[in-house]
RNA sequence: GGGGCAGUAGCUCAAUUGGCAGAGCAACAGCCUUUUAAGCUGUGGGUUCAGGGUUCGAUUCCCUGCUGCCUCACCA
């Protein structure tokens, strides 16, 4: 019932709604159809600033300060553009419209003014109002105009007051907007094409990791939310495009901490008659481009390190990496009791892992991965562990693979893509193994995947960017719910 | 899932050892024709996250739950 709604509203919200009556007694329409606009607050200051005189300008946005001072009022209006000042003089607006200004505006609410660009006697560029109208009545209150908005569950939840009320946040996803456009034209500037694949999938794959699971009701079965664009995207190797990208949303059932959320958003691309090297090259200069047009340098700050994303990049191996943080050579001993016994030896506190590859993971992880602050490849990771990757010629435990990292930030993935199907088929069998042995994470078996591979993929490089952890990369942000407009919380 | 911290007016925050729950902004009633977080006078506004316990008395101490943050575990 609308009668309960109303009484369950709090006193401010009830004198705005008697505003709201009251103003609907005088026939006055608080939600009116349509308004009139010639200028935004700085198109208005920027002709007076050029020295244009500025008659009868239509302004229209939120009511954010209103400072009564007798007969003269002094306001600031708010549209997307940014803020100017309103002056309402009793004696020009009416005696009777200044007394309704006062009495059944609020501060919040959508007004449009009319006027002349004048400066007042501190030289703010102000609009001097001749006539107003109310364009939206504010129910609720704003946060206050100093403090603003702190609460950082109501931030997330009520994202659209955070954006009201903090400055830094707009400008966040005005940044990441800004990412996501340099990244497409670079994208498109190298001759990739960008497609779109499902994401409501009848079979996950392309990443370790748990899917979320739905279901169709007319066909009666389950299907999967992606959790990667890769098997979808190389198909289209198959079908005889030769760079091909996407940028989209996967969804990963897991944990949610600062650098993880369910949903999140990922470019990925591939490139045939290229390998892993190829891509190296690519994150360089896709990261460059995409600072340039976000920070207008490569030189950013992250979390109080200074770093530097200018091409070429530090490229290092797993093995020597693993060797120099932990004392442990993967190179030497290269399978799982000899890795568990140097590993011994050495005293290490990690925890113990199922197989040799993930064990080397574990050792990288835990001793390497926080020491990559500067920009920095590494390469050539456990073939148990990368499934879609090529083996290196000279060593078939380990792949042609990459993974790019920069301020503590794992920031993408690539491959030189395996493209042999019998390979791919092996590797899937290998998958369905862990997966017996209780790996919910590994992969489930794509046949259609490796009928599409028996048809002939080009040798191809492939890269996955996170397009998230960029954005936090060069916003300076901890958290990945700084970056993504309506994070996931609990419930 | 484990551990730690937090939740007080619309917003931002106080509240001594357990002793009448407060301030600023916002709101309401006034004064004020050049303000900039305007100023001044006055008024109203609280399920102190929820439920239980200890106590003469709980925002404060204890227990349970909810929510958030941090951290560990997990994490292509």
């Amino acid at each position: 019932m609308l009668d309960d709604f109303l009484a369950r509203l709090n006193d401010q919200e009830q004198q705005r709604y008697q505003k709201l009556l009251r103003l609907r007694e005088r026939g006055v329409e608080p939600y009116p159809l349509r308004a009139t606009r010639t200028h935004t607050a700085r198109e208005a200051i920027e002709a007076f600033t050029r020295g244009e005189t500025v008659r009868s300008a239509h302004l229209a946005g939120r009511l954010i300060a209103l400072r009564e001072m007798g007969k003269l009022t002094f306001a600031h209006l708010q549209d997307g553009s940014g803020k100017i000042q309103l002056m309402f003089r009793r004696d020009t607006v009416g005696a009777d419209n200044y007394a309704r200004l006062l009495k059944d505006f609020d501060l919040g609410d959508f007004v449009g003014a009319a006027g002349n660009i004048v400066t007042t006697k501190t030289g703010e560029i102000t609009l001097q109002v001749t006539q107003f109208e109310l364009l939206a009545k504010t129910l609720s209150p704003l946060p206050e105009k100093w403090h603003g908005l702190k609460d950082i569950e109501t931030r997330y939840r009520q994202r659209y007051l955070d954006l009201l009320s903090n400055e830094t946040a707009r400008k966040i996803f005005v940044t990441r907007a800004r990412i996501i456009t340099a990244m497409r034209q670079h994208l498109d500037a190298h001759g990739f094409l960008e497609v779109e694949t499902p994401v409501l999938q009848p079979l996950y794959g392309g990443a370790a990791a748990e899917p979320f699971v739905t279901h169709h009701n007319k066909l009666d079965r389950e299907m999967y939310l992606r959790i990667a664009d890769e098997l979808y995207l190389k198909r289209l190797l198959v079908g005889g495009y030769e760079r091909v990208y996407e940028i989209s949303k996967d969804f990963r059932n897991e944990g949610i901490d600062v650098k993880h959320n369910p949903e999140f958003t990922m470019m990925e691309c591939y490139q045939a008659y290229a390998d892993y090297t190829t891509m190296m090259t690519l994150v360089e200069e896709l990261y460059a481009a995409c600072a340039q047009a976000a920070c207008g340098t490569r030189q950013v700050t992250y979390q109080g390190n200074a770093i530097d994303l200018t091409p070429p990049w530090r490229r290092v191996t797993m093995r020597d990496l693993v060797l120099e943080t932990s004392g442990v050579d993967i190179g030497v001993y290269t399978d799982l009791p000899t890795l568990r016994q140097r590993i011994a030896a050495l005293n290490l506190e990690i925890e113990p892992k199922p197989t040799w590859g993930k064990q080397v993971d574990e050792l990288f992880k835990t001793f390497a991965e926080p020491t990559l602050i500067q920009p920095t490849f590494v390469v050539d990771y456990p073939e148990e562990i990368s499934p879609f990757a090529k083996k290196k010629p000279d060593n078939p435990r380990l792949v042609e693979r990459f993974e790019a990292f920069a301020g503590n930030l794992e920031l993408g993935n690539a491959f030189t893509e395996l493209n042999d199907p019998l390979d791919q088929y092996a590797r899937f069998l290998a998958q369905a193994e862990q997966r017996q042995a209780g790996d919910a994470e590994a992969h489930p078996i794509d046949l259609d995947f490796v009928q599409a591979l028996m048809h002939g993929m080009p040798p191809t490089g492939g890269l996955g960017v996170g397009v998230d952890r960029m954005v936090m990369l060069l916003t300076d942000q901890a958290s990945i719910r700084e970056v993504i407009l309506f994070p996931q919380l609990r419930t």
